[in-house]
DNA sequence: TTGTAAGCGTTATCAC
DNA sequence: GTGATAACGCTTACAA
């Protein structure tokens, strides 16, 4: 490994000058510079972020902790803060919670004894101590705090749309899967769509759900049909529980949407792609991930912006499993 | 922040010795240890991570690189990579490289700056001298090296038994997408798939691609059955254009699998959930991730593990897009 | 304009 | 058993 003191050797200056030159500060004559440059080159150096980090107390490292990035949801989100991050020269640690709150702390606590910068979390437990004793700056991302800046989607409106929509097309026996009771999101959603359930009288059933795996998604899917075997419109907590609710749906012999219309939330990329395509109430999750990011770089460079968050705006997309209205078919 | 000597002071000895029941060796009185502990847990002390690198030249993290987080197969890699490196208290440096050489050169500048103690990476590039220069454990990913061990499928006998099941089923005007001349398990299921085509003497096409982009999967799916009409059985690179194909068969009409079968490759976690559920040739995805970190786990252990790579076995799923065989409907 | 040296938080060597 | 202390590779006063 070549270190700053083998490049000064090389260049025949010393590691300050060699360190001048790198970081583009102090005065360094334009005939050094060359010479150190030139050195540089030959001998092929980088400086050891590492050594730098100790020194300087931060690295160039941010902290990205998401439930399951297995969720389709999710490695959009983390496209988005790594590309933006990409752009000023930030790398990313990452780390998967599976919203366990001890593989969340353990996460928080290896970030902070890499000095990362900052950290970007889509966590559960946003008011948890862990979180509020951290020095460096947090945002947090499909999530809501008041402690801390936060980028998010607007699940309540999401969740009246969805059920606004599903009335305005017909449905009239609605189940609603209520998602995980401690993910923020997903109770806003289905507030949102109880909401405007209950204002206008239509009938509703609510299946809760503990998790956002696949697994559980197909086992509701299968429980929904055998105990409301009426239903004739389904809003599902996010797209893969409402793909499953599809798959099911055809598989019992119904047609869609003819017999029942099924709304889903996020829209993951395969959701235009299944048959009928799914219509669903889109969160950007790209965009979140590079607002988040964005928010994050400005958090580091000036530690004085206010706490500010950022609610995304949501919005339906009609495809195949919602019926088309009157107006939309002139 | 707390620090070593922060805790040798409140113990009152000396940060030698705090090391040395850090690490559990040296000599250390019982008592004093007690102490000491008592002093870490009170003061809530965690070493810092950077120091440490910086003096023992690596750090405990793995720079992770895959082409991109956004095609679902590569999360379920990433998760098997990441829950076995937990387990030995590695965390993981991530990055898409989106299949540029440049990104890909980049990060893995970063990596190495950063201390890491091993790299795994999905390279197109696994020939590259900056792979070559490498003095620290590397272990490709779903990809083929000679000079480095890897863990992959075996893409050519998936092709094989693509193509033996797409005709013992019954098609008899088959489709091949050959995906990215790049990407090297897309261009052995490709050559699998056509050994098996001549060898039987069915008519096929080819329909090669550049990216496994989503958006490509779909112009691709549209241009097959504009030029290729009679088609009635379809290869596809990779389970996503796989399911563009399906999409765009069943808008045109077509009956799937009467009309036309269609086999994909990954098994991604959606794929039983299309409908028709997709046949693929599924690969054992987040297997092979933890099979890597295992492996990467070893090589830095002991480095005089002998460059040994693993092939990991492909199989055929028999779901709803393709028929079923006499002797299976029994 | 450049060099010397202290210090970032650890670990490991060597005295005691 | 324990404590000083050099060293890891870098940055930045401060001197020269």
């Amino acid at each position: 490994m070549v270190t700053i003191k083998d490049v000064a050797k090389y260049a025949g200056v010393s590691v300050a000058t060699i360190s001048r030159v790198l970081n583009e500060n102090g005065y360094v004559h334009e005939d050094t510079r060359r010479v150190v440059e030139k050195a540089i080159k030959e001998l092929n150096y980088t400086p050891n972020e590492v050594a730098r980090s100790l020194y300087k107390r931060k690295s160039r490292l941010i902290g990205l902790l998401l439930p399951d990035i297995t969720n389709p949801y999710f490695p959009q989100l983390a496209r988005g803060v790594e590309d933006r991050m990409q752009q000023s020269g930030l790398r990313l640690i990452f780390g998967n919670s599976d919203e366990s709150q001890q593989k969340e702390q353990d996460y928080i606590q290896t970030f902070v004894q890499n000095n990362v910068v900052g950290i970007i979390a889509s966590t559960n437990f946003p008011g948890m101590d862990f979180y509020r004793r951290l020095k460096i700056p947090v945002v947090f991302l499909d999530r809501i705090s008041s402690d801390r800046p936060a980028v998010y989607a607007d699940g309540r409106e999401g969740g009246r749309i969805a059920a606004q929509q599903m009335i305005e097309r017909g449905s009239r026996q609605i189940a609603v899967l209520q998602g995980p009771a401690h993910v923020r999101p997903a109770q806003d959603r289905f507030q949102g769509a109880v909401e405007v359930l209950q204002d206008t009288g239509v009938t509703y059933e609510v299946v809760q759900t503990d998790s956002f795996t696949l697994d559980e998604a197909q086992r509701r899917a299968e429980e929904l049909f055998v105990s409301f075997p009426e239903t004739d419109g389904v809003i599902a907590s996010n797209d893969m529980a409402a793909i499953a609710v599809l798959h099911e749906a055809l598989r019992l012999g119904k047609k869609v949407p003819e017999d029942i219309q099924i709304i889903g939330f996020d829209d993951i990329p395969l959701s235009e792609l299944v048959s009928p395509s799914l219509s669903t109430i889109r969160q950007p999750a790209y965009d979140m991930g590079k607002q988040a990011a964005e928010l994050m770089i400005q958090l580091i460079e000036n530690d004085d912006v206010e706490l500010k968050s950022i609610q995304m705006p949501v919005q339906f997309i009609q495809r195949g499993t919602t019926r088309i209205k009157a107006e939309e078919s002139i």
